[in-house]
DNA sequence: AACATTTATCGTAATATTGCGATATTAAAA
DNA sequence: TTTTAATATCGCAATATTACGATAAATGTT
């Protein structure tokens, strides 16, 4: 025990976990605003906005990639991060969907 | 070390995260969508919706709960539990902004 | 009152996440 | 080619999550 039981669940209902998991994370919601913030998609300076240690960033940056959330392009020495529009485009469509059903049902609560 | 680092971030970040946290798990999405499908907010038979034991399925909505996303209320010997649509129009905004704002920009990666 | 039903809590085992120092890797710069 | 800079990976300790059996708590039913 202690595993999360993906089996049991939908493939649409798994791929919103992941995407909804690697936002559960303070560091990682900051990356996000940050990488939205810098008007490119700039480079691993990400570390001197945050107060976290580099290799802690990296893995964060790993996780939020593994999700699909971001893209990492080599640049010579450098790594350039940006955000996925479309995994942000399934998250939107998903919550916008949610509230208008929940605005037409009167909900009882 | 192995607890997150809450004090570095905004309140809105931390908020965003423990939304999004909430979600981030394949039961807790299911039993989201399982409260929208029926139509008044339908009590504890999400046990029987769901592939897991009543204690772990408790868990789960007790999460949801803390987080803010789902309201109970005690209805005699039941429980009617229900999204809280306040929430969801959070997560909506969020990523409708976040969206509107990554369109303006056009991304390098 | 005794029993049944519904939900929550406790305790615990298995596993995952978080954070970071040390170190590897890669490519630019000197 | 040596050095420097930017990232990633490894390994580990601390903590959190997941899952569930056993049990408690609360209320309805008989």
């Amino acid at each position: 025990m202690g595993a999360t039981k993906t089996e049991h669940f939908t493939d649409q209902q798994n791929q919103m976990a992941t995407l909804a998991k690697a936002l559960g994370h303070p560091a990682r919601v900051a990356i996000m605003e940050h990488l939205l913030k810098v008007n490119a998609c700039i480079c691993g300076d990400i570390v001197n906005e945050l107060p976290l240690a580099q290799p802690t960033v990296s893995q964060h940056l790993k996780e939020l990639k593994n999700a699909g959330l971001i893209k990492g392009n080599i640049e010579g020495n450098t790594i350039c991060y940006c955000i996925d529009e479309k995994a942000i485009q399934v998250l939107k469509n998903y919550f916008s969907d949610l509230c208008s059903v929940l605005e037409q049902k009167n909900n009882c609560c």
